[in-house]
DNA sequence: GATGAATGAGTATTCATTCAT
DNA sequence: GATGAATGAATACTCATTCAT
């Protein structure tokens, strides 16, 4: 097969990549009231081809998800042979708390079963997180009554508490990365109630 | 005057208490996207009794917020004078993630002062929790360097974190408590990044 | 039967009375998107007692526009037994294109037999201004080619022509009444088409 | 390019072409009170497509009145090089009266500012009337005292007066045009009251 | 394959009219 | 008799999704 067959998919791949650059662009301005409208035009595509791509807007939104989680599931796998358990945690967590669309993991947390795809990278996902923290546990950097399950919903917090916060410096979620992430450290830990929920 | 003639008074109120409880129910499970006329429904009443009772669907967010943070507020002032600051910091956090409808303070944060009785509530209670911040720092209960506006932040984290989880305990959210209030502790408290910011 | 049955039937006019008053300051000022509400606020009154006088609001139009018609044609009765038949007519078109409910006869031409006393005070408007444009046509002032219909139709347009008119004098109307009532005068008049309209 | 290229567009001319004659046709039918899904059914179309033609029904209004005026504009200006300047002001004013949408001219006249294509059309539209009465009088057709203003509000007055009017012949305007033009003759005239004021 | 026109269910809000008190 | 609370049909406008070109 000549060249010919491949140039349309090299353009397929491009306007998929476009529509998601343009989405998360779009989210990160004006937040979930995106139109699908807006994403078409600021890739410079027509509507028609967002649903050539995407059979649904949720669909787009699962798509970056999936994207961002992967990426940050790799990175978690990258950080599981690191020698400093503790300080992998805290890298991986930052990068989690840190990206713009911070969004993923909760979507991830709370999306159905309905995405296979999805519901795969998850379980690796989770697995990934529960990993790293039974790293951290084992080298004292975590204290031990918490859960790979409470690491990843905790994950969320920093990011989400900034969000929408008018005037607010962009890395103030750091500072409440710390809060949490010293609040996950042994010293002066007092006893927690209710562990037995496990997510994943 | 007998009681006949409040009787119509009666009723409406009754239908107004119906329609804040139907709304924080509805919130409560659907999230922001509610509609009035779900509400009404919900409520047992028409649409058109809504808008007797809230000129606007912002009107009546603005009514839930306003009670939910006004019963936290004299909460946190009758804290104030609490022998334990420290307990009472804790007490007051409590009180604030659990209620149902912990989302009052989030929207207060990230009202506009379009709303003048909203405005001037939110200035007492952000002054509340900064004076019970302030007490607890000084028994030696939190850390020196957290702000008032941090712990305001933070507050909303607990319930957030939980919200919309499936199948989660329905106190899961004290254990997130837990770990942020020890992360407020002073003990083994590493420094924090970006001190700057201050809100209200 | 003593006073007392005779006091709520003075109130039951006054209140018609102040509704009819009220309505036509609402609509002099608001144009044609008043509420019930906003005339029975004016009036004092609660909007029960509205719908108690006037079944609907169309009848409440119905008695505004009888009112106003029923003057207009005891003054065009009045004006029959003028000597100057001509400056009669005039006074009379005066009157009508001047009130501030010009809308009345506009009102009256439009609306449908359904409102029996309306239909009969048509009948008696028509009438008088039929009789009143034959006298001034036997005495000259008047072209003898129009009609009775014709200056029924002409009498609203001066106050329409005003109408809703931003910034323009508050007697504009009468220039235009008089462009009009030059027209109808013989001097100069030219072949007027169409003549087998009858109106009433 | 073939005609396949054009044919889309072709069909949403034809479309929005259908929306303005459907809404030309409720409103002469309904008065001013035409729902969008009113004007959307008689045009066969759906609701959204009317938006998609038209951002706001305000500018629907607006393009209808545009079309029509500007048709008019464009035969004054034809007009001004008539030899027989009285003759050409009544053929432009019968004109102007005769048009099925005769509201054109008085929504122009009260419309505000908002829409500057409608304002810069109002502004040549006005020159034009302005200009063929002033050639009428200086050809002695038109009574010296009348204004280009005086015009412009009168001649929205045949139309109107016979607008609604049931069972009336369909040329009976033309009947009233005649009467107001002949007031507009020098022959007869009497004084005018209120000259200063001016329109555009 | 790409485009954007068409669609119509869905949303907040208004207001004449009814009815319990 | 008076009141004003309740009602719900009606309205302009939005937006995800479908489909003809």
């Amino acid at each position: 097969m000549p060249i010919s067959t491949r140039a349309p998919r090299a353009d397929s791949v491009r306007n998929r990549d476009a529509l998601l650059a343009a989405a998360e662009l779009e989210f990160a301005e004006k937040g979930q009231d995106v139109t699908v409208a807006d994403i078409a035009t600021r890739a410079g595509l027509g509507k028609g081809t967002f649903f050539r791509h995407f059979a649904t807007k949720d669909e787009l939104l699962a798509a970056i998800v999936h994207g961002y989680v992967d990426e940050l599931a790799r990175l978690g796998q990258r950080l599981l042979s690191s020698s400093d358990a503790g300080a992998a945690l805290l890298n991986f967590l930052t990068e989690c708390a840190g990206q713009r669309q911070h969004g993923g993991v909760e979507f991830l947390i709370r999306t159905s079963e309905s995405n296979p795809a999805l519901a795969e990278l998850r379980e690796k996902f989770y697995s990934t997180v529960k990993a790293l923290v039974s790293r951290a546990q084992d080298s004292g950097a975590i204290r031990p009554d918490i859960t790979g399950t409470d690491v990843i919903l905790l994950m969320c917090a920093p990011a989400h508490i900034v969000e929408n916060l008018p005037d607010a410096p962009p890395d103030l979620w750091k500072r409440y990365l710390a809060v949490i992430f010293d609040g996950l450290r042994p010293d002066g830990a007092r006893q927690l109630p209710s562990a037995e929920f496990g997510i994943g």
